[in-house]
RNA sequence: CGGGAAGUAGCGCAGCCUGGUAGCGCAUCACACUGGGGGUGUGGGGGUCGCAGGUUCGAAUCCUGUCUUCCCGACCA
């Protein structure tokens, strides 16, 4: 094989913690701030964010969830009317206890102490409490169920380490918040939120998921039940890439979320959230990425077909020039993966070379170039993100075809890229979950000694509950593993549990994890 | 929050030990050459050395504090 030349210069396989800070470098994605943990989403990498939540809003409205918003203060009172959800979330909330700053004897400026609030507020770290309250206000009758509402959002959780996307102080998110008459009702939207993430994550960021419940130990603070959607990254490492939570009653207890049925009773509703967020960016870099930088799926791409006019200060640039508008009015208007195709005339000014390798290290799935010999040919030069090496002498795959070959094939071929994309993922996801261990040493022996990409292991358990499964979750601390989730569409349990030796109940996907 | 490392031009780094007011590669700018393509040459521009104090005639360099980042833990939708 031909040495390549890769547009980045560190390795995945060298360094996989390195590689995704350059990725998000080399890919212009974001920056660092300067404030802790908090980071400036550029617009490549917002635009991203944008195609993430045109798709996914799409769905939620389509499920006949109304969009609201909510502030972003939440009085703390609210947080101490359920135990569990204080708990969880105490240590790493941002408070607000000043309305106004004053200079100091040093000419700094402080917290007027004159200022002081007299109830703290929290940034919220997650709306369940404040949209109680309003769920509280707005139901009132049976008719008034189900209440459906969804909020784009930012939230702030204090995190003692932050990654960029996958970990930040402050972020971008949607939570969906609905309140039912009954478990059963409030369970089935848990689901269909679930399977909403699934086909969203799947489907347009290419990102092959497991949907299942988690374990006790792992359920959001506050919640009966939680499910959720995981997906494998390069390093094999699991990435919890979606939540959706059954909350009981127990915020409606708090928040006093009460009905009167049809017989006059009063009832307390079953309530819902879940969430997705910015941290989706993180795993579609993770999922896709390689030593070029960044691949991004041709549905959540800015722009899917980059036209790079070959200019070299001409008298014939014109005429390329006007060559190239041709093709972007002979592609505008068709329809790729069920949307119009969204095409970029990428006339800034700078080398024409160094202008290609910006866009492979973004990720754009094609990028067309045309110079004056294209233009006499009727050709164009196309690359694709997804195939951009010839192996044979590691130079880029440079297809030439003609103008009119490229336009009518241009929407079959983000459709393959797409495809292509996801397939890739889920060939390394399915290859390397291994089933069958039933002795705990195997599967500490396989981690210790699993090199570079152990993957996941699903074994099966007991389903132990309180003590029993500490002792579970200190076992597998030791060894740097989580439990992820119990697959929702799994096979069932026929075997003794791995831990306790039991009768097993279900099958567990166990991984080290983001 | 504990342990470790680091912060010097857009990116990656050297200089620090043995204080004497900044340097390299890539990128960038100008010009020339080149022209199926991340090219070549010449010449430029850009940095209050994270921030704040201190020591000193003099601090990127020594000391203290602080902020930020990365790695390992603990924590964590």
């Amino acid at each position: 094989m031909a040495n390549i030349r890769h547009a980045l210069d560190v390795k995945r396989d060298d360094d996989f913690a390195k590689w995704y800070q350059a990725v998000i470098t080399a890919a212009d994605l974001a920056e660092e701030s300067g404030v802790r943990g908090c980071m400036v989403i550029k617009p490549w990498g917002y635009g991203i964010w944008e195609r993430v939540q045109r798709l996914m809003d799409d769905r939620i409205k389509a499920a006949g969830i109304q969009n609201t918003y909510f502030p972003l203060f939440i009085p703390l009172a609210n947080f101490e009317r359920e135990a569990e959800h204080v708990d969880g979330f105490a240590k790493e909330m941002a408070v607000v206890t000043h309305h106004r700053l004053i200079a100091n004897a040093r000419g700094k400026l402080v917290p007027d102490p004159a200022a002081k609030l007299e109830e703290p507020l929290v940034v919220r770290p997650t709306s369940e409490t404040i949209i109680g309250d309003a769920m509280a206000r707005w139901v009132q009758s049976w008719r008034d169920l189900p209440l459906k509402i969804n909020q784009w959002a930012n939230v702030v959780r204090w995190e003692m380490r932050t990654r960029m996307f996958l970990r930040t102080s402050e972020f971008l998110w949607q939570e969906g918040h609905t309140a039912h008459a009954t478990r059963e009702e409030a369970l089935e939207e848990t689901h269909r939120a679930l399977e909403m993430y699934r086909a969203c994550v799947e489907e347009d960021l290419a990102m092959p998921v497991i949907a299942g419940e988690k374990p006790e130990n792992e359920r959001f603070p506050g919640a009966d039940e939680t499910w959720s959607i995981e997906a494998m990254m390069q390093d094999g490492k699991a990435l919890q890439a979606g939540t959706s939570h059954y909350l009981g009653t127990n915020f409606s207890e708090a928040a006093g979320i009460r009905y009167q049925d049809r017989e006059g009773v009063q009832q307390l509703c079953h309530t819902t959230s879940w969430g997705t967020s910015t941290r989706l960016i993180g795993g579609v870099v993770m999922t896709h990425g390689d030593d070029d930088g960044l691949r991004v799926p041709p549905r959540i791409a800015p722009h899917q077909i980059i036209i790079l006019p070959m200019l070299r200060d001409k008298p014939e640039d014109e005429a390329v020039l006007t060559y190239c508008e041709e093709l972007q009015a002979a592609l505008t208007g068709l329809s790729t993966l069920g949307e119009p195709v969204r095409i970029l005339l990428d006339k800034t000014p700078g080398k024409p070379a160094a202008k290609r390798w910006d866009w492979v290290r973004k990720g754009a799935p094609i990028v067309v170039e045309i110079g004056p010999r294209d233009m006499e040919n009727g050709k164009v030069a196309m690359l694709r993100r997804d195939q951009l090496w010839n192996a044979e002498n590691g130079k880029p795959a440079m297809q030439f075809i003609t103008r009119e070959a490229f336009a009518e094939g241009a929407s079959a071929m983000l459709e393959a890229i797409q495809d292509s994309l996801y397939q890739e993922a889920r060939d390394r996801r399915d290859t390397n979950i291994t089933r069958g261990m039933t002795d705990w040493h195997d599967v500490v022996n396989f981690y210790r000694k699993g090199g570079k990409f152990p993957g996941w292991v699903e074994v099966q358990w007991s389903k132990p509950t309180g003590a029993a499964l500490e002792q579970v979750v200190e076992r597998l601390k030791d060894e740097k593993l989580t439990i992820r989730n119990v697959a929702k569409d799994g096979e069932a349990a026929d075997g003794t549990c791995i831990f306790t030796g039991d009768a097993a109940v279900e099958r567990i996907l166990i991984a080290r994890a983001y």
